[in-house]
DNA sequence: ATGGATATATAGATTTTTTTTATGGCATGA
DNA sequence: TCATGCCATAAAAAAAATCTATATATCCAT
């Protein structure tokens, strides 16, 4: 099989016009040029697709069917590259995304967002989950994205790791609202809501304590930050959190804000990462996004670091 | 849009072999050439389907789903171009053929069954009408070919014109059998089956009588031949009739023969034609059809003129 | 580490295909 | 009968695809 586009091309055409030299004209080619494209395509059928009758062309019946075909084909064709084209310019695609809590009510939602607000062809999957089965999901090549606290090296994933600095909240109306930086010393003995025990965050924040010799008073434990800042607004705790947590503080709580977020030292890190399948290479799309989304954590750290 | 089918092949190769090499191997091209393929369809789509990493091809999210339509193309083509080809050897398409009612019991159901003995995938309907209606459908294109009584000259038509000598019908112990040849005299006065009064046949009929000045006696009256041999078996008349109703005695009487049909004195003709739409060229299976039919009535009227 | 095997990309030569230019035949209609 | 429009063909020119040759990177086994 020796077809070309080429000949389909002028096929239709000449199907259309009727006539060979009209054809041409539309094609912006010559007259010889089409009559041996028609003359080809008949040879490599092996039908006669118009009968030379007085010279001119008059349409075989079984031109009719190739017609159709040829519409069909070419059609298909256009609709693929036009696709395509689209896929290249980041208007086309399907982008699926993982995400942990802390990351699920505002932070990616608004990410989400502004990313598709040009792009509405665009199909976007966001699910949150617990960061271990977003690890398996993403190793699994189930979703294209995923944001996880950071897992144990893996061989199917391609990991970005962030260390984020987790940050105090504590009332507006707390005599400690005054300091840019709260240290463990100032909170010595002080209720606190944190996580549940086995979290890596909160030995980490034991340790910060225990650097500083200060009590560590843990009041109330949960299994994530977002309730824990009720508490704090409720004036029972303060609450050494997440920057992403603290964030979307601002977003959900837009008028009436009771709390403030400072600096927390010693360091108290939240290890995050971004999580991609290893050994399949992303998408445009997924490549796009994960762009987005490193800046999004840099800012977002950066947002409570630097007053 | 100037994409080629040799890229997509190439494409298509690429998917499935794994490497550039490989499908080189497959195709019969050398690395190069299947390279650049590959490079120039990238290009032409605006989007990377491959990702070149460490000397290898590894394939990108996009390039699955460009897959798809690709396969769907280029399968599709195939398609046609296989049944094009069997269209060109008369394997494919669709017949659509009227007949008159003398023609239609036996003679054309068994040149048409003879036709697409080797043809398991043509298609063909055969109707039987009224010559005049015949005319309609073929000038309006509804039909391929038609066999009717010649009609007048109509620039619809495309007709071919066949002259049959009409035979007489008898009754094998009749003593007339015994002649070669039956002359209108050998009938005078003898009662007849004759075509209702406005057939031309009628007219040609009693002018042959009318030349050898012998006794025109037509006892029955009927629209077409068929129900005329009946008559003629219970002795009742003699029949001047069509070569094709006298063929298709043969075929339906299988045993029990009672009759004999002889060439007839003054000739008297019966003009048949082949009908085609005009302006518009036959299809393949038409003409190669319509070759066949000639034939066959060539045959049909030798059949009883020459013993 | 080193060399061999294998993969891809690129450059230039070569072959193939397509297109154009130039021409002639044939039908149509003024 | 002549001008016009259509199609086919041949030869020249242009474009595209292919090949050869080569460079470079990786992988793997020594």
């Amino acid at each position: 099989m020796n077809l070309s586009f080429r000949q389909l091309e002028a096929f239709r055409e000449v199907m259309r016009a009727g006539s060979i030299s009209e054809a041409a004209r539309i094609l912006n080619r010559t007259q010889p040029a089409v009559s041996s494209l028609i003359a080809n395509l008949e040879e490599e059928l092996g039908v006669t697709l118009f009968e030379r009758q007085r010279g001119r062309l008059i349409r075989k019946p079984e031109a009719q069917y190739f017609l159709e075909e040829t519409e069909a084909i070419l059609e298909r064709l256009a609709h693929s590259t036009r696709t395509m084209k689209e896929v290249g310019n980041l208007q086309q695609g399907r982008l699926r995304i993982a995400c942990m809590p802390a990351s699920s009510q505002f932070m990616l939602p608004k990410l989400v967002a502004d990313f598709v607000k040009d792009k509405p062809q665009v199909k976007v999957s966001l699910m949150m989950r617990a960061s271990a089965i977003i690890e398996e999901w993403v190793a699994s090549q189930q979703f294209d994205i995923g944001l996880a606290e950071t897992p144990p090296p893996n061989n199917a994933l391609k990991i970005t790791e962030f260390n984020l600095d987790c940050v105090c909240a504590l009332r507006k109306d707390d005599p400690l609202s005054e300091k840019e930086v709260i240290e463990a010393k100032d909170l010595s003995g002080l209720p606190l809501a944190v996580l549940q025990e086995d979290h890596p965050n909160l030995l980490h924040t034991k340790k910060a304590f225990r650097k500083q010799k200060a009590k560590f008073n843990p009041r109330f434990e949960l299994r994530n930050f977002q309730p824990a800042l009720k508490l704090v607004e409720e004036g029972l705790c303060y609450c050494i959190c997440d920057p992403m947590t603290a964030s979307s503080y601002f977003d959900y709580q837009q008028i009436e804000q009771k709390l403030v977020f400072r600096p927390f030292r010693p360091l108290v890190p939240l290890s995050v990462a971004i999580l991609q399948p290893a050994h399949r290479p992303a998408s445009l799309l997924a490549s796009r996004f994960s762009e987005i989304l490193t800046q999004e954590l840099y800012d977002i750290n950066q947002q409570f670091q630097s007053p």
